[in-house]
DNA sequence: TAAAAATCAATCAAAAACATTAAAAAACTA
DNA sequence: TAGTTTTTTAATGTTTTTGATTGATTTTTA
């Protein structure tokens, strides 16, 4: 029997079982219990399989949750100075939009004791939001279980009911040429409508998204303005031919 | 069986039973005390579960997280078993609305597996979920702080573009003349909403919740199927005349 | 409160599973 | 085909897991 085929059928009986016994695989196989072994080191290897003592188990969503982690603190510290930054911006009787994602999530702490309301669609910020006594609306919609981010048709149809003095909107990419991009269309299209409805716009990135571009194109770099942790002084000319820009680091 | 197969089935036991005797967990997996007292331990230090004397518990930090769960602890045994009931009501391929509470929030533990689309106001449902791979929309809207309730004219909006198979509310009146009541009237609007666009309304409430009534009606008896822990003979003839009942505790 | 029952941690030997190695078989190449 | 590499198997000693047993501790019962 082929390797390849071997690792198929090991990983189908896994996917259906959650967990298999080694000597069930080596039935299913008929192969050796060292045979066996290998594939199951090479495959854990290869991230396709956790092996356990006496077989192998499927490996789930924890990866997603540290991902999550891991993500938020990668880049902290410059991701707080822009937040902080950023709301420095909002003024007594705004009504703005804070879109999910790490870095508007560091602005709540700054916006304690002003007199706004805020509609977010990040189920992450609210608990931080009511902490804060700030009244909050929340988008509806499909919930994306990385993000707690709400999408799609609903959160849609809830965002065109309002419109914003401010928006403050994460971005994965930053491009002379693309614009604003972020990975998920689906986020794309909230955040558009979000920039849309709002009399200003706002983009929060740190400086490792600078001439970057991802899939989704949220908008032009005229129709916001980029607040960024730094940029060198040839950059900072480039883009300051097509757009405001807020340097946070001077 | 495998260490990992077993441990699976301890926390899948755990998440539903919230405890579970150290000899159901023998019987559960075949294997010897010893060994079981060897998992509960590893899992312990893993801060999967809590050990307690004769088995083990779920995790304090959950029932923290709902602050507003642990002070209900009043009728929560009661609650738990009138969940259970009202989910063995759920079908494959059914969507359903699932109120903000916590009896309904009982509920989404024994909804694991089911195939079923589920929309909810209550901002604290959704990590349940999302943990149980459940399907997930959030309705949008005003948030009251005490519940994580999502409210007012953003939710009723957000819920108008939906219908559903059965819907899940719960009530803390019911009375023979004033039907279903709750105190909120935000509230009540919500719920009687989401009874209109459902097939079949299921309301949930404990025994300490009959014939008495609050401020804002959320619907008459009729128009709902109500799901109680116990009720004497007496009252149940004269509910049973205006409304379907089903009764757990037989 | 004291005795009885249940549950517990600690220990140990048997069994199962393990990594490692070397030899055999298969696949490939010149 | 002969030589080389890759893959598989079998054998080795080591490590991990397991269930039974012990006496200590906790909980329940009377």
């Amino acid at each position: 029997m082929l390797t390849a085929e071997r690792h198929r059928i090991i990983l189908e009986l896994l996917a259906e079982k959650e967990v298999v016994k080694l000597q069930e695989l080596v039935e299913a196989t008929h192969s050796s219990e060292s045979t066996i072994r290998r594939d199951l080191t090479q495959l854990e290897k290869e991230k396709k399989l956790r092996r356990v003592h006496g077989g192998a188990a499927l490996l789930h969503q924890k990866r997603e949750e540290l991902s999550v982690l891991e993500k938020s603190t990668k880049n902290m510290k410059e991701k707080k100075m822009i937040a902080e930054y950023a709301a420095s911006f909002v003024q007594d009787g705004d009504c703005i939009y804070l879109d999910a994602g790490t870095t508007t999530f560091e602005m709540i702490a700054h916006l304690r004791g002003k007199d706004i309301v805020v509609v977010t669609n990040g189920i992450m910020h609210v608990d931080a939001l009511l902490e804060h006594e700030i009244p909050t609306y929340l988008l509806g919609g499909f919930i994306k279980k990385k993000t707690k981010a709400l999408l799609g048709r609903g959160a849609l149809n809830a965002l065109e009911s309002y419109s914003f003095d401010k928006c403050f909107i994460g971005a994965n990419g930053i491009h002379l040429d693309y614009g604003y991009t972020t990975p998920d269309p689906e986020e794309a299209m909230v955040k558009r409508l979000a920039m849309k409805l709002s009399q200003h716009a706002y983009i929060l990135a740190d400086h490792s998204k600078l001439n970057e571009s991802t899939f989704a194109k949220i908008a032009d770099l005229e129709e916001a303005t980029l607040i960024v942790d730094e940029l060198d002084e040839e950059l900072l000319e480039l883009y300051e031919a097509k757009t405001a820009i807020e340097v946070v680091k001077r």
